[in-house]
DNA sequence: AGAGCGCGGCGTCACCGAAC
DNA sequence: GTTCGGTGACGCCGCGCTCT
Protein backbone atom coordinates (compact mmCIF):
# COMPACT_ATOMS: atom_id res chain seq x y z
CA UNK A 1 0.00 0.00 0.00
CA UNK A 2 1.48 3.03 -0.72
CA UNK A 3 0.99 5.19 2.90
CA UNK A 4 3.44 2.52 4.26
CA UNK A 5 6.34 3.23 1.61
CA UNK A 6 7.22 6.40 3.55
CA UNK A 7 10.38 5.81 5.13
CA UNK A 8 9.87 7.98 8.06
CA UNK A 9 12.60 7.78 10.50
CA UNK A 10 12.07 10.51 13.21
CA UNK A 11 10.96 10.04 16.21
CA UNK A 12 7.56 11.50 17.63
CA UNK A 13 7.40 13.44 21.28
CA UNK A 14 4.82 11.88 22.72
CA UNK A 15 2.34 9.69 20.38
CA UNK A 16 -1.17 11.37 21.62
CA UNK A 17 0.66 15.79 20.96
CA UNK A 18 2.12 14.02 17.87
CA UNK A 19 -0.72 13.05 16.07
CA UNK A 20 -2.84 15.98 17.19
CA UNK A 21 0.15 18.22 15.95
CA UNK A 22 -0.83 16.11 12.51
CA UNK A 23 -4.20 16.46 12.86
CA UNK A 24 -3.98 20.15 12.70
CA UNK A 25 -1.97 20.71 10.19
CA UNK A 26 -4.15 18.58 8.03
CA UNK A 27 -7.11 20.22 8.93
CA UNK A 28 -4.76 23.61 8.11
CA UNK A 29 -3.95 22.44 4.65
CA UNK A 30 -7.20 21.27 3.86
CA UNK A 31 -9.26 24.27 5.48
CA UNK A 32 -11.64 21.87 6.84
CA UNK A 33 -13.19 22.60 10.16
CA UNK A 34 -12.92 19.09 12.15
CA UNK A 35 -11.49 21.52 15.19
CA UNK A 36 -9.82 18.95 16.50
CA UNK A 37 -7.68 20.22 19.38
CA UNK A 38 -6.91 23.79 20.99
CA UNK A 39 -5.14 21.69 23.34
CA UNK A 40 -2.00 22.42 25.19
CA UNK A 41 -3.62 25.71 27.49
CA UNK A 42 -6.59 23.30 28.63
CA UNK A 43 -6.53 21.32 31.64
CA UNK A 44 -5.82 17.90 31.95
CA UNK A 45 -9.92 17.12 32.71
CA UNK A 46 -10.99 19.31 30.00
CA UNK A 47 -8.65 17.89 27.55
CA UNK A 48 -9.96 14.40 28.58
CA UNK A 49 -13.66 15.31 27.63
CA UNK A 50 -12.74 16.53 24.99
CA UNK A 51 -10.65 13.89 23.60
CA UNK A 52 -13.08 11.20 24.52
CA UNK A 53 -15.74 12.15 22.42
CA UNK A 54 -12.83 11.95 19.37
CA UNK A 55 -14.64 8.94 17.35
CA UNK A 56 -12.64 6.33 16.73
CA UNK A 57 -9.54 6.21 14.73
CA UNK A 58 -11.06 3.77 11.88
CA UNK A 59 -14.04 5.85 11.62
CA UNK A 60 -11.62 9.04 11.29
CA UNK A 61 -9.68 7.33 8.73
CA UNK A 62 -12.81 5.79 6.89
CA UNK A 63 -14.46 9.05 6.46
CA UNK A 64 -11.21 10.61 5.21
CA UNK A 65 -10.88 7.43 2.94
CA UNK A 66 -14.50 8.34 1.76
CA UNK A 67 -13.68 12.19 1.24
CA UNK A 68 -9.85 11.69 -0.67
CA UNK A 69 -9.40 8.86 -3.08
CA UNK A 70 -6.18 6.84 -2.04
CA UNK A 71 -6.57 7.25 1.60
CA UNK A 72 -6.65 3.50 2.74
CA UNK A 73 -9.38 1.87 4.82
CA UNK A 74 -9.11 0.21 7.86
CA UNK A 75 -10.62 -2.63 7.38
CA UNK A 76 -13.58 -3.82 9.82
CA UNK A 77 -12.71 -6.39 11.92
CA UNK A 78 -14.75 -9.45 10.89
CA UNK A 79 -15.80 -12.23 13.32
CA UNK A 80 -13.32 -14.67 15.10
CA UNK A 81 -11.29 -16.52 12.05
CA UNK A 82 -12.92 -14.96 9.44
CA UNK A 83 -9.23 -13.44 8.70
CA UNK A 84 -6.87 -11.41 10.10
CA UNK A 85 -5.82 -7.53 9.17
CA UNK A 86 -3.05 -7.86 6.84
CA UNK A 87 -0.77 -6.09 8.21
CA UNK A 88 -0.46 -7.17 12.07
CA UNK A 89 1.31 -10.68 13.28
CA UNK A 90 -1.19 -13.08 13.83
CA UNK A 91 -2.05 -12.49 18.00
CA UNK A 92 -2.04 -15.88 19.67
CA UNK A 93 -5.42 -15.12 21.41
CA UNK A 94 -6.69 -18.07 23.48
CA UNK A 95 -9.91 -17.86 21.94
CA UNK A 96 -11.41 -20.73 23.68
CA UNK A 97 -10.68 -18.63 26.77
CA UNK A 98 -13.93 -16.53 25.54
CA UNK A 99 -16.29 -19.93 25.63
CA UNK A 100 -17.68 -18.88 29.05
CA UNK A 101 -20.91 -20.65 29.74
CA UNK A 102 -23.12 -17.29 29.86
CA UNK A 103 -20.52 -15.53 27.44
CA UNK A 104 -21.03 -12.33 29.34
CA UNK A 105 -19.72 -10.98 32.95
CA UNK A 106 -20.61 -8.13 35.34
CA UNK A 107 -17.60 -5.86 35.58
CA UNK A 108 -19.16 -3.81 38.20
CA UNK A 109 -19.61 -6.84 40.80
CA UNK A 110 -16.26 -7.63 40.54
CA UNK A 111 -14.29 -8.08 43.45
CA UNK A 112 -11.89 -4.73 43.87
CA UNK A 113 -8.65 -6.24 45.22
CA UNK A 114 -7.13 -3.43 47.44
CA UNK A 115 -4.72 -2.71 44.57
CA UNK A 116 -7.32 -1.11 43.01
CA UNK A 117 -6.62 2.10 44.74
CA UNK A 118 -4.20 2.96 42.36
CA UNK A 119 -6.73 4.12 40.18
CA UNK A 120 -6.57 7.71 41.22
CA UNK A 121 -3.07 7.50 40.20
CA UNK A 122 0.39 8.07 42.37
CA UNK A 123 2.19 4.79 42.97
CA UNK A 124 0.26 2.28 40.97
CA UNK A 125 0.48 -0.51 43.16
CA UNK A 126 -1.53 -2.56 40.88
CA UNK A 127 1.17 -3.53 38.96
CA UNK A 128 0.17 -7.67 38.97
CA UNK A 129 2.35 -8.08 35.98
CA UNK A 130 -0.51 -11.04 34.16
CA UNK A 131 1.55 -12.94 32.22
CA UNK A 132 0.39 -12.33 28.11
CA UNK A 133 -1.15 -15.84 28.34
CA UNK A 134 -2.89 -15.98 31.86
CA UNK A 135 -4.69 -18.51 31.27
CA UNK A 136 -3.49 -21.27 28.97
CA UNK A 137 -5.57 -21.84 25.69
CA UNK A 138 -8.31 -24.63 25.49
CA UNK A 139 -8.99 -23.72 29.48
CA UNK A 140 -12.63 -24.97 30.13
CA UNK A 141 -14.58 -22.03 32.21
CA UNK A 142 -16.25 -22.94 35.67
CA UNK A 143 -19.69 -23.23 35.70
CA UNK A 144 -22.24 -20.81 35.40
CA UNK A 145 -22.90 -17.93 38.07
CA UNK A 146 -26.08 -19.47 38.62
CA UNK A 147 -24.00 -22.81 40.14
CA UNK A 148 -22.13 -21.27 42.33
CA UNK A 149 -23.08 -20.33 45.90
CA UNK A 150 -19.59 -20.85 48.24
CA UNK A 151 -18.04 -17.99 48.58
CA UNK A 152 -14.96 -19.61 47.68
CA UNK A 153 -16.47 -19.93 44.38
CA UNK A 154 -18.25 -16.47 44.05
CA UNK A 155 -14.29 -14.91 44.61
CA UNK A 156 -12.94 -17.28 41.87
CA UNK A 157 -15.58 -16.82 39.56
CA UNK A 158 -14.77 -12.91 40.30
CA UNK A 159 -10.92 -13.59 39.85
CA UNK A 160 -11.75 -15.11 36.74
CA UNK A 161 -14.23 -12.57 35.45
CA UNK A 162 -11.68 -9.56 36.18
CA UNK A 163 -8.80 -11.88 34.11
CA UNK A 164 -10.75 -12.69 31.33
CA UNK A 165 -11.98 -8.84 31.02
CA UNK A 166 -8.32 -8.09 31.20
CA UNK A 167 -7.14 -10.18 28.64
CA UNK A 168 -9.38 -8.73 26.65
CA UNK A 169 -8.60 -5.15 27.15
CA UNK A 170 -4.93 -5.76 26.61
CA UNK A 171 -5.99 -7.40 22.97
CA UNK A 172 -8.12 -3.91 22.28
CA UNK A 173 -5.80 -2.18 23.50
CA UNK A 174 -2.63 -3.30 21.59
CA UNK A 175 -5.40 -3.55 18.31
CA UNK A 176 -6.23 0.33 19.42
CA UNK A 177 -2.70 1.28 19.11
CA UNK A 178 -1.61 -0.52 16.18
CA UNK A 179 -4.66 1.41 14.57
CA UNK A 180 -3.64 4.59 15.49
CA UNK A 181 -0.11 4.00 14.52
CA UNK A 182 -1.69 3.57 11.21
CA UNK A 183 -3.62 6.50 11.86
CA UNK A 184 -0.84 8.58 12.28
CA UNK A 185 0.98 7.57 9.37
CA UNK A 186 -2.01 7.83 7.02
CA UNK A 187 -2.03 11.42 8.05
CA UNK A 188 1.57 11.54 7.28
CA UNK A 189 1.20 10.79 3.85
CA UNK A 190 -1.79 12.75 3.74
CA UNK A 191 0.08 16.18 4.84
CA UNK A 192 3.12 15.27 2.08
CA UNK A 193 0.36 14.68 -0.51
CA UNK A 194 -1.41 18.43 0.55
CA UNK A 195 1.69 19.64 0.63
CA UNK A 196 3.05 19.35 -2.84
CA UNK A 197 -0.46 19.96 -3.56
CA UNK A 198 -0.33 23.07 -2.10
CA UNK A 199 3.11 24.01 -3.77
CA UNK A 200 1.59 23.17 -7.20
CA UNK A 201 -1.40 25.18 -6.75
CA UNK A 202 0.76 28.33 -5.73
CA UNK A 203 2.69 27.89 -8.19
CA UNK A 204 0.14 27.78 -11.00
CA UNK A 205 -1.05 31.02 -9.36
CA UNK A 206 2.23 32.57 -10.12
CA UNK A 207 2.21 31.67 -13.63
CA UNK A 208 -1.11 32.80 -14.41
CA UNK A 209 -1.22 35.82 -12.50
CA UNK A 210 2.28 36.51 -14.50
CA UNK A 211 0.09 35.98 -17.36
CA UNK A 212 -2.68 37.87 -16.80
CA UNK A 213 -1.32 40.90 -15.18
CA UNK A 214 -0.58 44.08 -18.03
CA UNK A 215 2.94 44.52 -18.62
CA UNK A 216 4.21 47.91 -17.22
CA UNK A 217 6.85 48.76 -19.54
C1' DA B 1 31.33 1.85 32.65
C1' DG B 2 27.34 3.91 34.14
C1' DA B 3 24.16 7.75 34.85
C1' DG B 4 20.63 10.32 32.53
C1' DC B 5 17.39 11.02 28.98
C1' DG B 6 14.01 10.20 25.33
C1' DC B 7 11.25 7.09 23.09
C1' DG B 8 8.23 3.12 22.00
C1' DG B 9 5.54 -0.44 23.72
C1' DC B 10 2.82 -2.58 27.18
C1' DG B 11 -0.82 -3.36 30.83
C1' DT B 12 -4.26 -1.31 33.30
C1' DC B 13 -7.95 1.86 34.66
C1' DA B 14 -11.65 4.99 33.69
C1' DC B 15 -14.77 6.64 30.75
C1' DC B 16 -17.87 6.94 26.77
C1' DG B 17 -20.94 5.56 23.14
C1' DA B 18 -23.10 1.86 20.63
C1' DA B 19 -25.63 -2.23 20.67
C1' DC B 20 -28.77 -5.12 22.80
C1' DG C 1 -30.39 -0.56 32.18
C1' DT C 2 -26.58 -3.59 31.07
C1' DT C 3 -22.80 -5.17 28.42
C1' DC C 4 -18.99 -4.56 25.50
C1' DG C 5 -15.51 -2.50 22.57
C1' DG C 6 -12.62 1.54 21.74
C1' DT C 7 -9.52 4.76 23.42
C1' DG C 8 -7.17 8.55 26.41
C1' DA C 9 -4.33 8.69 30.38
C1' DC C 10 -1.04 6.94 33.45
C1' DG C 11 2.90 4.50 35.07
C1' DC C 12 6.36 1.07 34.20
C1' DC C 13 10.01 -1.23 31.56
C1' DG C 14 13.56 -1.97 28.16
C1' DC C 15 16.41 -0.15 24.69
C1' DG C 16 19.49 2.97 22.42
C1' DC C 17 21.95 7.14 22.53
C1' DT C 18 24.80 10.75 24.65
C1' DC C 19 27.60 12.67 28.06
C1' DT C 20 30.89 12.48 31.78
Amino acid sequence: MWWHQHNLCFRHPIEEDYSGELEKKVATITETDESTESEGVIDSHKRREILSRRPSYRKILNELSSDVPGVPKIEEEKSEGEGTPPNIATMAVPTSIYQTSTGQYNEETELAPSHMAAATGDMPTYQIRAPTTALPQGVVMAASPGSLHSPQQLAEEATRKRELRLMKNREAAKECRRRKKEYVKCLESRVAVLEVQNKKLIEELETLKDICSPKTD
